[in-house]
DNA sequence: GCGTCCAGGTCTACC
DNA sequence: GGTAGACCTGGACGC
């Protein structure tokens, strides 16, 4: 699909905002789309922002202290003014440009582990998926496999069933919509991904959601734990899953990311994984309160370096 | 090579 | 309500 109608506007993110950081993560987790490209400071992704398909180059113009950002959105028809307003105030939620720092860095300053990663990764905003069911998706791929699986069964399913976008000189395979995957026969699904029970539970979701299910903007809006509670309504959805989709942050202890949280808190990774992760979730919730999940996503970015700050070895994704 | 084990969970049938 | 056991697949490991 080309999309050939653009349009411009600018962006001023709540200071401190590196654009780098921001839109492209240092573990590699993406701002929208897995095959986005950034390129000399620009950033060009594809996505389905209020069920349309757009392409996006965003361009810092600004620095870490005095933030801005050039967007060209590119659409398949002309916006009226009024979607071209909507569209950007619902960008400026995803990219985090309105997330104010001050309050976690104050907290994260005076906490013996926090305090290394808000200075490697000062500036750094979390930013939200725009498509709640490639949310879904990824929750349930993350499940019982290890990361390169998990990004393999993403990628087939991305490949076999995206759409291809052409805008600014640029291919981008966007991320399939939950209308076409709930058309789908699991068992065949399962075959062309590699995904084993998980292609049914994608199936259902799927359509459960081009039944009704509310998008992301009205999870957004949502309490945190009216959005954690009508998520795991979606079939494969469980705790783990909804703290990962949750536009409010959850804290996603699971078999990896106990052993990081368990020598962290205690000193030694548990000895058996499952039983501990509840009371490593309590902890982390008990130490960092409404903050917990910052602190995981500015942990899990800065694994590497925590590690020689602490020295000690935390496993890496 | 081949067999076995188990992993970034969730669901369901039992009790 | 709580708790085993099943669920796909593929890589690691031992032989």
């Amino acid at each position: 699909m080309k999309l050939n109608n653009k349009c411009k506007f600018e962006i001023t993110p709540v200071p401190p905002f590196d654009f780098e950081l921001t839109v492209k993560k240092p573990a590699g987790w993406t701002l929208f789309n897995s095959g986005e490209i950034f390129h000399d400071g620009t950033l060009w992704t594809a996505s389905r922002i209020q069920n349309r398909l757009v392409g996006l180059k965003l361009r810092s113009i600004g620095t870490v202290s005095k933030p801005r950002i050039r967007v060209a959105l590119f659409t398949a028809k002309p916006l009226m003014n009024t979607e071209k307003t909507d569209l950007k105030a619902l960008l400026m939620k995803l990219i985090g440009a309105e997330q104010d720092l001050r309050e976690f860095y104050g907290m994260a300053r005076k906490d013996k582990i926090l305090k290394h990663v808000i200075e490697d990764l000062y500036g750094m905003h979390d930013t939200q998926s725009s498509y709640l069911f490639n949310s879904v998706v990824l929750s349930i791929c993350l499940q019982m496999a290890r990361m390169d699986r998990s990004m393999k069964m993403m990628g087939a399913i991305t490949r076999s069933f995206g759409d291809k976008v052409e805008f600014d000189g640029k291919t981008i395979v966007a991320e399939p919509s939950a209308e076409k995957i709930a058309r789908l026969n699991p068992r065949h699904f399962a075959k062309k991904c590699n995904l084993g029970y998980r292609a049914k539970y994608i199936v259902e979701a799927a359509k459960k959601i081009v039944s009704g299910f509310p998008d992301i903007v009205q999870v957004m809006s949502m309490s945190p734990d009216e959005a954690r509670q009508k998520l795991t309504e979606l079939p494969g959805v469980g705790d783990y899953a909804a703290d990962i989709i949750n536009p409010h942050g959850g804290f996603p202890i699971d078999a990896w990311s106990v052993d990081v949280f368990g020598k962290l808190f205690f000193g030694k990774e548990p000895e058996i994984a499952r039983d501990a992760i509840e009371a490593v979730k309590s902890e982390g919730r008990k130490r960092w309160g409404k903050f917990a999940w910052m602190a995981f996503f500015y942990i899990a970015q800065d694994l590497r370096n925590l590690s020689k700050h602490l020295g000690i070895e935390l496993r890496l994704q």
